[in-house]
DNA sequence: CAATAATCTTGATTGACTCTATTTACTGAA
DNA sequence: TTCAGTAAATAGAGTCAATCAAGATTATTG
């Protein structure tokens, strides 16, 4: 939020083309806050660093940013959109069965193109994208024999499996990296 | 849909517990069918197969049949979900950023986690899903120097890359395995 | 500073999916 | 074979992320 990240934001910009304005440097700012956030929580970072702002306005941001590649969109099963920062080095998610929390994994094998399926039927394949799958540290203490940690706000066991429907509008954690 | 398919069909459904309906064996049908198809395209398989039901029967089959491990339930970005019978093995998939066809691949490196992150921050990892993204053989064609090719019903160039938001309802086409 | 497009706002609309209540019918036991 | 008991199907309203459309603003360029 200093005046120096300002203009590295109001350069990246505008070096995509597009125009600079006060609710995409707040879109900006906020997804440098939360790494991985959903339109909803980057309208309200959006809100309060600025006062109003249409969600209407971030949906139209967040398209224009993806499309000039400024901003890459995830979509983890029975999670809405996320949308993050880091692009251009094809990396990875983890993210938690329990809680939703997600988590950047570098690519394994080398750079993008990070894998070549067996036998691609012909498809001339330029990306893998590959997503982890498990249980976040504090939901795994969470589970452990009762009265050893705090918890997260979900019980134990898998009441929000994504691979049971779509989650119920559950918030999504960050996980440190 | 010879006598011998349905009686391992309904084997299938009463070995998950599950109790055998007309409906159940109907999806199960359309599935095989159709690989990966998404909720309306079983609807509509199943209504020609039995004559009536409901798409919130077919939602609630679908879901019961994901939760007893009989079906996949797959949601490549810009898809909605898709269901496939071919189970266990997690499989991966291949999809065309044209036209949307999704095929099947085999693991790469042996069998389920066929991948372990680099640095899964301290995540208990127990699946690694990967889709690889690229364009399919007819999508290639019709992409190539005008006058050699048929062409599937898009444009060439990616008026529909998934990366972009949410699909125009396109019909998943299936790629032979 | 004016011209012109890009961008933002407002408000309606879509469409996949969910929820609840009620009816139907599969299954195991009498 | 009949009869609960209960899983499953139907009907219909409701949710919510995301999209579309039209008019009002505003960042750029000369």
């Amino acid at each position: 939020m200093t005046p120096d990240d300002d203009r590295h934001l109001v350069e990246l910009v505008r070096s995509a083309g597009l125009r600079v304005t006060a609710p995409r440097l707040a879109v900006l700012r906020a997804l440098r806050q939360r790494p991985h956030a959903d339109t909803e929580t980057v309208v309200r970072a959006a809100r309060v660093a600025i006062g109003s702002i249409s969600s209407q306005a971030v949906y139209n941001v967040l398209a224009a940013f993806v499309a000039a590649g400024l901003v890459r969109r995830i979509e983890p099963m029975g999670s809405v959109a996320l949308y993050e920062l880091r692009v251009g080095d094809n990396h990875h998610h983890v993210v938690c069965r329990t809680c939703g929390a997600v988590g950047d994994v570098d690519c394994a094998v080398g750079r993008r193109p990070c894998l070549t399926p067996s036998d691609a039927h012909g498809f001339v394949v330029d990306e893998a994208e590959v997503t982890y799958w498990g249980v976040c540290p504090s939901c795994q203490a969470a589970a452990a024999p009762a009265g050893s940690a705090r918890r997260p706000r979900s019980a134990p066991s898998r009441p929000d499996d994504p691979r049971s429907g779509r989650a119920a509008g559950r918030a999504v954690r960050e996980v440190e990296r």
